[in-house]
DNA sequence: AACGCTGTTTCGTTGAGCGGAACGACGTTT
DNA sequence: AAACGTCGTTCCGCTCAACGAAACAGCGTT
């Protein structure tokens, strides 16, 4: 029986039921496309994933039929294919967060005359899951679907200002790779910046994931208290320096009446 | 052992060896989330895809696994899950046209001040892969991912007019359905449209797939002359109509350019 | 309190998927 | 030009993992 002290915890807490074998390979091979070279082979994928060559060439017939994964006839490479495109088309459209964020986006775009981005909390890191620009010259835009640690930069920081103690713990106390020179890599440095981050509402970043791109960022928390998504507003460094004040008090707010929406009680003060 | 004439030619040509079927039907499952309600129990998904609770529970707990789906653990309805972002972000990031031909769509929104527009072919529809948005007040903008027939605006007659005789004759024959009052519902009437557009080179469209929406777009093709994507300029329909002609030239010379690099021969005039 | 509806788990059976090995198609080397 | 290496693909008998009917366990409703 035991404890689940595994010395590697590569699936945290499962206490759900058996899966389907086949179907977590499957996952496995859809992966190894996201991470690493991006046309690879039979042999490669199957070396690196420990399974049969046998076993992975199934696997991408398999795929291939749904247009998950595309083979090239002349190479005999394979790569992901175009329907990832498609489920990636109808997450986005039913995730409600993304919804309900959109107008007070817009209206916080309308405010500031600066980027507005969405970052949900998936696998340990943030990724951007919306945005919506200004109509200026210069202005910032992110890929949507990118993620990064969540150390650096002022949505990445709201989310762990925001976590259960014990998870903020597990990040800081990883190694901190600098991102840029602004980055925070300190752990207990970045344990107090938190700390204020929670107290004042937002947090602030300039130039800490990006050089030349400077935010501020606050939690859509649920009832629970828990950041469902981080809101943020973002523009090139130079000029959003000056527009930080302005543009947190915008950012909160919007940030307090979408908790609320999402089930967070309102502030006691 | 008879002839591969089904009725019902779901899978139409699969040469390739067997796959495995519990991957096949995992596939489903994801899509069955991207058509219909986005959140859905296992009794629904089983009736649906005439399969059982059990294994549709096993798949999904399989995929939950991987973020692929996830689980609201108040209602137990499942939906598509964040790892499908990350997929499709990986996709779009290693699509080689898309980054053949970004660069061509800044210099065409530099040179139109109006939207351009990339789309594949996916699935017997046309798929935005990736737009490039000019700095003014009023522009449009696309969804990238969502998708739509190919009888209906610029971009997609462009693939219809050059794709093989059969496989256009397919999608004209299928019933037309009018997206706006615009669009081109008569077969006969969409042919001669398709044959004068392969002789000038581009499409335009001015409503037919969106109302308030034109453009122009022109294939790219590779070196069998097959389509392997469109690019298009588009804007909105009031101030576009007086821009057709200027966006038409510059998109066709870009979109030849782009073309040659994808292997296809320099024209013969 | 009994019902009907979920999602979940159990468990014995069986056929689907596994993988070692053979095959065939290229490209390179000798 | 023949031999080799390496790739993707296929074959085939064995095995165990996945299947599914049925039982179970929560809910909300009647």
């Amino acid at each position: 029986m035991g404890t689940e002290a595994e010395s590697t915890p590569d699936v945290p807490a499962v206490p759900v039921g058996r899966g389907v074998a086949s179907v977590e390979r499957a996952s496995e091979v859809l992966f190894c496309f996201a991470g690493g070279s991006p046309r690879r082979g039979v042999t490669e994928i199957a070396s690196e994933l420990g399974i049969s060559k046998a076993v992975v060439h199934r696997i991408l017939t398999s795929l291939i039929q749904r247009d998950l994964v595309a083979l090239d006839a002349g190479t005999r490479l394979y790569s992901l294919g175009p329907a990832v495109l498609e489920l990636a088309a109808a997450y986005r459209s039913q995730l409600d967060v993304r919804a309900l964020a959109l107008d007070t986006m817009r209206d916080l775009v309308r405010a500031t005359d600066e980027t507005s981005t969405l970052s949900i909390l998936h696998n340990g890191r943030r990724v951007y899951v919306d945005q919506v620009t200004p109509n200026r010259e210069v202005r910032m835009t992110v890929e949507i679907g990118s993620s990064f640690p969540l150390h650096a930069g002022a949505s990445s920081k709201a989310f762990l200002a925001w976590l259960p103690p014990d998870e903020r713990r597990r990040h800081i106390e990883a190694p901190l790779a600098a991102l840029t020179e602004a980055t925070i890599v300190n752990p207990s440095e970045l344990a107090r910046e938190l700390d204020r981050i929670r107290e004042q509402g937002f947090a602030v970043s300039l130039g800490e994931r990006q050089p030349g791109a400077g935010s501020v960022a606050a939690p859509l928390l649920d009832d629970q208290l828990r950041p469902v998504a981080v809101l943020s507003v973002c523009g090139p460094l130079q000029r959003f320096k000056s527009e930080v004040a302005a543009a947190a008090a915008e950012l909160v707010s919007a940030a307090k009446a979408l908790s609320r929406k999402l089930g967070a009680p309102p502030e006691r003060e």
